[in-house]
RNA sequence: GCCAGGGUAGCUCAGUGGUAGAGCAGAGGACUCAUAAGCCUUUGGUCGGCAGUUCAAAUCUGCCCCUUGGCACCA
């Protein structure tokens, strides 16, 4: 069996309810697996939930509940985010499942036996309100914030896995792999990093301080904290140890925030790996941040507007439109409730939603409901056509480049050109006349308009599944399975029916006040 | 402080040496198949600032300013 392509999300921290960020990624990811499997691939397509750790555990003493109560109901919303964005993942890994602690314990033990990992002292700054330790970096003004109540120093014996004699192989091998981590600037700050020497990473925490984790192998006292449970996720999902690894290890994507690049994804992960002897991911996909997300956007309305609504005020399609369109990955962007409905309201309604309720009409009135054969080629069948050409030839590359937003950009300036071809031949003009030749015509434009639509939703297929699986079943195409031959300009709608107008994108409500 | 990303029309961005671009928003017009949509025309920029290299710089170099991140036990 051919090995999947395998790609991952950052999985979620259980402390804290899906925002914007979330959703994004999820999207992200989604775009690429989708735009995989109709490249042919086999995607094995997994995202998840970190439920360990202090501050679950702390959360739960809250709320009066047993740490995993609260994490059922947090996966509950975080898999129905997924729903909701009709996300296409293959598996949802929860780190509290039995596969999982099987996995990480079986690595702990593997490094230990290795003499990667030694007990030793930690010396520390220790927060008794916070229940945490607290770093010099904490402190304002030369003083730890009152949150942090009483500060006091303590040593405490736990386990350290050994980062430093990984070091200049690790270097190495960003060094001589450029496409390790996209954007490449992003290789610069793991560089940056790497130029002071690595300390040892502590990998547990005393079970009396912290009892919401996965019992160290070699040591029922202590419990492995946070990188070595959450990243493991990775080759658990992968079915490490089983006959399933192979088809998967190693992640050809691991998609994640540029803030848990350095160190965990870029220095901890691939000295894990290296450690084990196991293979490395094959690339990094780092995006950016969606900013002001919230606060801002309060200011026309009045009213704190949850971007996450917008998926049910007007559909997952152009809720995942929106945020490929306007985000240039591995930067950040802006996100507002004016750009929200500019977007929709401009490209999705009034361009691709308006042109497809033109074109169903009027095949509706003029060709009997069907897409007639085009019978002609003149000068505005060849511009329209020499247009698709050059728009064809660019999308592999941007989808390949991961330029979602210029790719978008790309189709519905495609789709403005057919509206001008429309206007160009103006049918409702020819339906008019007697002659055979404007009755050619006439036919000829609705053919073209409809290919040329069937072609604009080939690779808007990633971002909105269902949109453009509706397009194609109204145009009288068939559901699309990949990409073979989906670009050429042909004639496979001539004489298929078309569906009843439509109204992809209804334009909203205008409120009162 | 050091390193990196960004700073181009009101907004979002494209544009890496050769007379400043797109979409949206604004203004005007013709049309009517269509979601008061689409189409045509148009207003609008000392390309963050200063200096330098060059016949020529948004594009190369230096310094500065604004902004977003990274800079070891922090999720």
């Amino acid at each position: 069996m051919a090995k999947k392509f395998y790609i991952t999300t950052a999985i979620d921290y259980a402390n804290g309810s899906p925002h914007l960020g979330h959703a994004y990624e999820k999207v992200l990811t989604d775009v690429l697996a989708r735009y995989r499997r109709l490249q042919g691939d086999e995607v094995h397509f997994v995202t998840g939930l970190d439920e360990h750790g202090q501050k679950v555990q702390m959360s739960a003493r809250k709320a009066g509940l047993e740490p995993q109560a609260i994490c059922d109901q947090v996966a509950v919303e975080f898999q129905g985010l997924c729903q909701r964005l009709e996300i296409s993942n293959d598996d949802y890994i929860r780190t509290t499942e039995a596969r999982h602690k099987k996995v990480v314990q079986s690595v702990l033990q593997d490094l230990y036996d290795r003499g990667e990992i030694y007990k030793a002292e930690y010396a520390g700054f220790y927060s008794q309100r916070q229940e945490q330790f607290v770093t010099e970096k904490e402190k304002v003004d030369g003083e730890w914030p009152e949150i942090y109540g009483e500060v006091e120093e303590v040593i405490e014996t736990n386990y350290f896995f050994k980062l430093a004699q990984h070091q200049d192989w690790l270097v190495d091998t960003i060094e001589n792999n450029e496409a390790f981590i996209y954007p490449r600037f992003r290789s610069a700050d793991v560089l940056q990093f790497l130029k002071e020497p690595l300390n040892d990473l502590c990998i547990s925490r005393p079970r009396e301080r912290l009892q919401w984790g996965i019992e160290l192998p070699f040591d029922s006292e202590y419990v492995t904290y946070v990188w070595f449970d959450a990243l493991v996720n990775y080759i658990t999902a992968a079915g490490y140890g089983t006959d399933a690894y192979a088809d998967h290890w190693p992640a050809d994507f691991h998609v994640i925030g540029k803030d848990i690049l350095v160190p965990p994804h870029a220095v901890y992960w691939p000295i894990m790996l290296h450690a084990l002897g196991l293979e490395l991911p094959r690339h990094f996909l780092v995006h950016g941040w969606w900013l002001s997300s919230g606060a801002k956007m309060s200011k026309s309305t009045g009213a704190v507007v949850n971007p996450l609504d917008l998926i049910e005020q007007h559909g997952a399609d152009a809720f995942r439109y929106f945020v490929t369109r306007e985000m240039n990955v591995g930067q950040d962007s802006e996100f507002s409730l004016e750009r929200f409905t500019a977007r929709y309201n401009s490209d999705l309604a009034n361009d691709l939603g308006n042109l497809l309720s033109r074109l169903l009409n009027m095949g509706g009135r003029y060709t009997e409901g069907r897409v007639p054969a085009a019978t002609i080629d003149e000068a505005p069948e060849q511009e329209l056509k020499q247009l698709w050409e050059s728009t064809a030839k660019e999308l592999i590359p941007l989808y390949d480049g991961f330029q979602y937003h210029r790719a978008l950009e790309t189709i519905f300036s495609f789709l403005s050109g057919i509206n001008r071809y429309a206007e160009t031949r103006a049918p409702w003009k020819l339906a008019k006349s007697e002659d055979p030749a404007d009755r050619a015509a006439l036919e000829t434009s609705l053919a073209c308009m409809a290919e040329a639509l069937r072609l604009s939703v080939v690779l808007l297929t990633p971002v909105m599944p269902t949109i453009s699986e509706k397009v194609r079943a109204l145009i009288g195409d068939e559901a699309l399975t990949g990409l073979d031959g989906q670009l050429d300009w042909g004639d496979r709608l001539e004489g298929k029916t078309l569906g009843e107008k439509t109204i992809l994108f209804p334009r909203p409500e205008r409120s009162a006040g």
